[in-house]
RNA sequence: GCCCCCAUCGUCUAGAGGCCCAGGACGCCGCCCUUUCAAGGCGGUAGCACGGGUUCGAAUCCCGUUGGGGGCACCA
């Protein structure tokens, strides 16, 4: 067991996207690496965002991928309560200390006020807060007060460089005066993630701080806080941070919630299974090996370090990822398989018993046929459906023509007097019919069967296919399938 | 505008000075196999952003330029 303690604290907005989960997977990955302690965290601070459905899905997610916590909701621990909407009696102790130690300071500034300063000293109106309520007067501060205004509490932060090692990107330095006294509290009381973040870091007793590329500007602010956290008692050290980089959408831009390849769920609605999806994401900003990128889970846990991370933004790759979930579904067990694909058809639409061991049975089939599970339902769907089964129009027109129809009754004719429904059987009557007695190639010969039987040009393998269909649909459709 | 980050095939990446006229994967294109589709096999396509240094030697180190991204909230 090692001391490393890293956490993952997503805020319950939205439903969990998949840069967030990449950072999720990478904290995981390394403190399951080190022997450390994976600390789940929820950040829910604000109210007006946050709902209850996006923080079970949070919960969800994780647990469908399978990246356990070891201290978090609903699993506990020796720091929580790990949900900030639960620690507010916790806070307000660190900002009275705060405040008793001098650290922070009451602001009564608003936005507006702080433009016009800058405008009215010839300064770009963007630069931000410009540190004017630290040196109010008494006589001012009575006045805002006469005036009902609510101050907000900022940082005081140090006039100096503030820097640090960043776990994958080295030295990072913001210069003194760049980073502005910020706010942590809201006039109303709340506090922010400004204060609230850091605090919790510190009381867990987090080590290793890696987030996203994102939160890398904060992180100045942040050091800043730390020294005032230290000095009155509340942090011990100050965590090493690492900023992992950014998972790009379509075109050049960061993946947004509203991009619609950006939400897992849509991933798990669609078949793809924890493994390859874990492994795909694996892949942005991290390798394996110099030529390898089909891997488990526990392959990467015995191979991850952040500092292998890589620091540029990676753009996700839906085709990648499929064919990563593509070769994760062929690695896995057969019977595995085959119950992931029945329990995934059953999703979709009610599986009675029978047709569960028909969906069983098929698997095999498939199996490697395929790139996601939904990819495997539409398969195997023509032995499902019972009075909706329909040929695809593109496919009847195609190949259920005059050429089609001969084929057809040949087959008929052929497969009618067979005992034994079975795919070799059914194999050696179809050819000896076809093949030798139309003297049709392979190709032509079966196309017109497979649609007929099948509904659609692409299926798993014919005779097998008709084997699992069974004597009385195989035949009731080949005759559907004729116009005579 | 200011600050910060990033820069190898279309995409994800390997590469931590000579092993690299740059390796793997996805994609794409051929061919083989083949009852469709896959899978598999074989082959191909395509890249170190640019300019200066440093060095006997640079994709690798330094500086600059350009390009891309992010931040500058009483969101997280």
């Amino acid at each position: 067991m090692s001391d490393i303690r890293v956490r993952f604290c997503p805020s319950p907005t939205g439903n969990p996207h998949v840069g967030l989960v990449r950072t999720g997977l990478f904290n995981w990955a390394y403190a399951r690496h080190v022997g450390g302690t994976f600390v789940f965290r929820i950040e829910d601070t604000d109210a007006t965002r946050d709902s209850e459905e996006s923080y079970r899905q949070l919960l969800d997610t994780m647990r469908w991928l399978g990246l356990d916590w070891d201290e978090g909701p609903e699993v506990g621990g020796p720091f929580g309560p790990y949900r900030q909407s639960e620690r507010r009696d916790i806070y307000r102790d660190v900002v009275q200390r705060l405040i008793a130690a001098g650290h922070v300071y009451d602001s009564y500034s608003t936005a507006e006020e702080i433009e016009a300063r800058h405008v009215a000293a010839g300064r770009n109106p963007k630069l931000g807060y410009d540190n004017f309520d630290r040196k109010l007067s008494a006589a001012q501060i009575a006045a805002f007060g006469a005036e009902g205004r609510e101050p907000v509490l900022r940082v005081r932060i140090p006039d100096e460089d503030l820097s640090w090692t960043d776990i994958v990107r080295g030295e990072v330095t913001y210069a003194a005066g760049n980073v502005p006294d910020f706010v942590i509290v809201r006039a109303n009381g709340d506090p922010l993630y400004t204060l609230v973040n850091p605090v919790d870091d510190a009381m867990m007793r987090i080590t290793h701080v890696l987030r996203g590329e994102d939160l890398l500007p904060s992180t100045p602010r942040q050091i800043a806080l730390y020294r005032a956290l230290l000095d009155i008692g509340v942090a011990e050290w100050t965590p090493r941070f690492g900023h992992l980089p950014y998972v790009m959408g379509e075109g050049n831009r960061k993946l947004s919630k509203r991009d619609p390849q950006a939400g897992l769920s849509a991933y798990r609605v669609a078949g793809f299974i924890p493994e390859g999806m874990l492994n795909y994401l694996a892949l942005l900003g991290w390798s394996i090996a110099e030529d390898r990128d089909v891997f488990s889970l526990d392959e990467m846990v015995a191979a991850f370090d952040v500092a292998d991370v890589n620091a540029n933004p990676a753009r996700f790759d839906p085709k990648k990822c499929e064919a990563i979930n593509a070769t994760h579904i062929r690695l896995l067990d057969p019977a595995d398989f085959a119950t992931r694909l029945a329990d995934f058809v059953a999703g979709r639409r009610p599986l009675e018993d029978d047709r569960r061991g028909v969906v069983i049975a098929a698997a095999p089939l498939v199996q490697e046929r395929i790139h996601t599970l939904a990819d495997g339902a539409a398969l195997v769907d023509f032995l499902l459906a019972g009075d909706d089964f329909s040929v695809d129009e593109e496919a009847a027109a195609k190949h259920l023509g005059a050429d089609g129809q001969r084929v057809l009754a040949a087959a008929v004719a052929s497969l009618e007097p067979l005992n034994d429904w079975s795919a070799e059987p059914i194999e050696s009557a179809l050819h000896a019919a076809l093949v030798d007695g139309l003297g049709l190639k392979p190709r032509n010969a079966y196309g017109p069967i497979r649609v007929a039987v099948t509904g659609r040009t692409v299926s798993p393998p014919l005779f097998e296919s008709m084997a699992l269909l069974g004597r009385a649909l195989s035949l009731a459709r080949l005759h559907a399938a004729r116009r005579d």
